[in-house]
DNA sequence: TTCATGTATTCGCCTATCCGAATACATGAA
DNA sequence: TTCATGTATTCGGATAGGCGAATACATGAA
């Protein structure tokens, strides 16, 4: 029950937590976990411009959330991990739950 | 396994993502997991400035990740619900398998 | 080598967020 | 009411991170 260490709740947020700092890489783990996909399937299906597409995934990669395979020019890019969808899940579930209660002490 | 709607994802990111998008909150949750504190004592024990860890749980209470409870003049938080701490200590979980898969293929 | 396709990066700008220092506010006791 | 204790906020400056637009880079086919 005791506390982690700093180093290890800072390589926590440095490579997860942060990864999650914006809505777009959150939907990008989504869809990666539905399917494997180019960057330019990515962009198309979730109506974002490639460039930004590709600059998340960066973000992703760098953290290992995220791996990539070649196919010709392009890139595969797929989850590392299953997990990471059943966490996210979890929060959504955690967070559900909270309003939940909020709102019945509210009325 | 369809992805959630995008206002949902907005929802999870504004609440909890985005609250665990500073080291030190993880740290001040889970200080909370472990017992629930004044926010100077919870100053002292981390050795944060005291406006700091008031700023920080703002943050927290705003996002209903934590509640509080006055105690005289002073002001008592603690987890609104110990899933939290669940889901982080699966993402560290998860962060270890990943580095250490990556670590064996390195080698 | 040249081109078409697909991906990654750079630039400049804008916004969000953090912090330290100072200060304002809230509570309960005297 | 006044004071001591404990908590919250404001201010200014610094930093990080996001985006659009443009461009550079990588790959494989011809």
């Amino acid at each position: 029950m005791a506390c982690p260490p700093i180093e290890e709740l800072n390589l926590l947020h440095n490579n997860i937590c942060q990864a999650l700092g914006d809505p777009k890489r959150i939907q990008i783990l989504y869809a990666l976990n539905e399917q494997p996909r180019h960057v330019t399937a990515l962009a198309d299906d979730l109506g974002m411009p490639q460039p930004t597409v590709s600059r998340h995934l960066r973000v992703l990669r760098q953290r290992a959330l995220v791996t990539t395979q070649r196919d010709g020019p392009a890139v595969v890019y797929q989850l590392v991990d299953d997990r990471l969808i059943f966490v996210l899940d979890e929060m959504r579930q955690v967070l559900r739950d909270v309003l939940m209660r909020q709102s019945e002490v509210l009325s």
